[in-house]
DNA sequence: AGAAAATGATCCC
DNA sequence: TGGGATCCCTTTTC
C-alpha cells in the first residue's frame, strides 16, 4: 500500500490462452490507467498486459525461443530442421529416430554418361570396417584466437602433422603450429576481404593458393609470407556491387598444373601455376549471376571436376571438354549447395550439404546419379554471419563413410545449449559422434579433419580450435550408440584472469561471460562420454 | 545491460 | 528482372 503511492502500480497480466485480435497492438504491453487511482494519488498506476506473442509468427498464444537452454519453435513454421510442415524440432522423426535423419532416396538403373568418361581403375574399394580410432571417446581441445574477423576456411598442411592455416572474413591468413600451441603467425596483406578457399600447391608444400572475394588468387610462401597474385578480377577497383567479382571454390588440377576459382557471376577461371598468369576465357558453369561456391577435382581423375552454387546445383564437368553448358551431370537440390566433393580415395562418391538441410551423398559416380543414393536430414541451414557449414570427409576412413559437420540448432546439454560438431556415417545416415565442450557456446561451422592423425580442427566465429582423442585404443560401440564427446580446454597459459578480452593474438580458452554456472554443472561431466536418446 | 551492426539467401511485387 | 522486405536457435562491440 505504502508502494503505491510512491510507485505507479503495476499489475501484470498474463494471458495464456489465444485471443483473436490484430497483432500490432499485442506486441506492446497493454497500458491501462484507471482512472480513480489517478486522481486520488496524484500517480499513475499501471496495468500491463503481458500476451504471449511468438517472436517468430508475431501470432499469441503461443512463444518461439529459448527456454532454459531449449529453443521452441513456433509451430506455426515448418519444422526447423527438416522443413516439413506438421511438426517441430522437438517431434521431427529426423530428431528422435535411431536412423537419424536418413531418408532413402529412390532408385532407378539407368546408363550414366560418367562410366564412359572413367576408367575402370576408379571403381571403388569398401572395406566395411572403419579403423577403430578413427573417433576419439574423449578430446582434449586446444584454443588460440588470432583472427580478427569469422574464420572462413581451415587447411592442414600436407606434410607437417602440426600446422593449420585458418582464413577469415577479413582476408588474413594464419598459421598455427598447435604442436607448440602458442607459436603462430598471422599474415594479413595478401587478401582484403574474405578468404573464400585455399589449397596447398602439389609441388610445393611451402606455398598455398588461396581465393577472395577481393577477386583475386594468391600463392603465398609461408616462410616468407611474400604473395603473388595470379589472377585480379577487378583491376580498376570498385566500380560497384554488379560488377565487383568474387573468387571462390579454389581447387587445383595438378594434372594440368592449373588452378580453377570460381566467382560469384557464375564463372570458372583457370590459372596456370608454372607461369602464374590466366588463361584463356573464363567458361560460365553456373546460372548467370549466381554464386559458384565450390570447385573439387577428382583425385584420381583430376579432369572431372565438381562444382557447386547457389543456382541449387552441383554440376560434374569434364575438363577435356569443358564449355558453357556441357556438364556431364547436373545434381539437383532443394537450396543452395555449400559443398560438394569427390570423395578423397577413391573419387566414386559425391558428398554435398545444401541449405535445405540435408546432407546428399551418391555411392557411385559410375551409378544412377539422377537422384541421390541418401539424404541425411542435418541441421545446417542458418540464417546469416556464419560460414557456411560444409560436411568434410575423413580421409583416414578407408571405407568412405565418415563425415564431419558442424550442427547450426544447439542441443540442451545440462541447461547448456550447445552446439555440437557432428561425426555422420554417410553410408547409413548415423550420427556416429558428437563433440562439443561446455566452454563453447558458439557453432563450429568450419571443421576438417586432420588427413592423416586423430585430430580435427575447428573453426568457430573467431577462435581456432584443435580437438584430440585422451585415448586412442578404446573399442567404440559406435553403431549401436551415438555418443556425446565433451571435451576439456586445455587450461594452459590460462592464469591472467584480467586482460582476457582483447587482446587477438594470446592463447587462452574460451570463456562464456553468461555460463559460468552451467559451465560449473557440467564440469564434473566433461571427463565422460555418454550415450543420450537412448 | 542492452542495442546496434554486420550482411546473405529468398521471396514478393 | 530487380530492389526492398524478411528471415529470425549469431556474435561482437559499444
Amino acid at each position: 500500500m505504502r508502494r503505491k503511492s510512491l510507485f505507479p502500480q503495476v499489475v501484470i497480466d498474463r494471458d495464456t490462452e489465444s485471443e483473436e485480435s490484430s497483432s500490432e497492438e499485442e506486441e506492446e504491453a497493454n497500458v491501462v490507467l484507471p482512472e480513480e487511482e489517478r486522481v486520488q494519488k496524484g500517480k499513475t498506476p499501471i496495468t500491463i498486459t503481458l500476451k504471449k506473442v511468438c517472436k517468430v509468427c508475431k501470432k499469441s498464444g503461443h512463444e518461439a525461443g529459448f527456454r532454459g537452454a531449449t529453443y521452441i519453435d513456433c509451430p506455426m513454421k515448418p519444422c526447423f530442421l527438416c522443413k516439413m510442415p506438421g511438426h517441430t524440432t522437438v517431434t521431427c522423426p529426423h530428431r528422435v529416430a535411431t536412423e537419424y535423419g536418413m531418408v532413402p532416396a529412390p532408385h532407378k538403373n539407368t546408363t550414366n554418361p560418367l562410366e564412359f568418361v572413367f576408367q575402370r581403375q576408379l571403381h571403388p574399394r569398401l572395406p566395411p570396417i572403419k579403423p577403430a580410432h578413427v573417433i576419439p571417446d574423449q578430446v582434449h581441445c586446444a584454443v588460440i584466437r588470432y583472427h580478427s574477423r569469422r574464420v572462413t576456411c581451415l587447411e592442414f598442411h600436407p606434410t607437417n602433422n602440426n600446422i593449420l592455416l585458418s582464413g577469415d572474413k577479413k582476408g588474413q591468413l594464419g598459421i598455427w603450429d598447435f604442436g607448440k600451441v602458442h607459436e603462430k603467425t598471422v599474415y594479413g596483406n595478401i587478401h582484403n576481404c574474405i578468404l573464400n578457399n585455399m589449397k596447398f600447391n602439389p609441388t610445393n608444400d611451402g606455398s598455398i593458393y588461396a581465393a577472395s572475394s577481393d577477386g583475386t588468387i594468391s600463392c603465398t610462401d609461408l616462410e616468407t609470407g611474400i604473395s603473388l597474385s595470379l589472377m585480379n578480377l577487378n583491376p580498376n577497383g570498385w566500380e560497384g556491387p554488379s560488377s565487383w567479382r568474387m573468387l571462390y571454390g579454389l581447387d587445383v588440377n595438378s594434372d594440368r598444373s592449373v588452378v580453377l576459382v570460381a566467382d560469384n557471376f557464375g564463372y570458372l577461371y583457370m590459372a596456370d601455376i608454372r607461369s602464374n598468369n590466366k588463361m584463356s576465357k573464363p567458361t560460365l558453369i553456373h546460372k548467370k549471376g549466381t554464386k559458384v561456391v565450390g570447385l573439387n577435382c577428382n583425385p584420381l581423375q583430376p579432369d572431372l571436376l565438381l562444382s557447386c552454387g547457389n543456382d541449387h546445383f552441383a554440376r560434374i564437368w569434364d575438363m577435356r571438354c569443358l564449355e558453357a553448358g556441357s556438364s556431364l551431370y547436373n545434381l539437383e537440390h532443394k537450396r543452395v549447395v555449400s559443398s560438394a566433393y569427390f570423395s578423397p580415395l577413391s573419387g566414386s562418391k559425391i558428398l554435398t550439404t545444401s541449405l535445405d538441410n540435408r546432407i546428399r551423398v551418391w555411392d557411385s559416380i559410375f551409378g544412377n546419379l539422377d537422384y541421390p543414393s541418401r539424404e541425411i536430414v542435418h541441421s545446417h541451414d542458418f540464417n546469416r554471419y556464419l560460414t557456411a557449414f560444409r560436411a568434410e570427409w575423413d580421409a583416414k576412413d578407408s571405407s568412405e563413410s565418415l563425415v564431419v559437420i558442424g550442427r547450426y540448432i544447439s542441443e540442451n546439454y545440462d541447461g547448456a545449449a550447445l552446439h555440437p560438431i557432428d561425426f555422420i556415417n554417410i553410408s547409413t545416415g548415423q550420427l556416429v559422434a558428437e563433440v562439443m565442450d561446455p566452454n563453447i557456446t558458439t557453432i563450429s561451422s568450419v571443421n576438417k579433419l586432420h588427413p592423416r592423425e586423430d585430430i580435427l580442427a575447428s573453426g568457430s566465429s573467431r577462435s581456432l580450435f584443435i580437438w584430440r582423442p585422451k585415448k586412442l585404443d578404446i573399442a567404440l560401440p559406435r553403431e549401436e550408440k551415438r555418443m556425446v564427446l565433451c571435451g576439456e580446454v586445455s587450461k594452459k597459459r590460462n592464469k591472467k584472469h584480467g586482460d582476457e578480452s582483447d587482446d587477438d593474438s594470446k592463447y587462452d580458452i574460451v570463456r562464456s561471460k553468461d555460463n559460468s554456472l552451467k559451465q560449473k554443472k557440467l564440469a564434473s561431466k566433461s571427463s565422460s562420454y555418454k550415450s543420450r536418446r537412448s
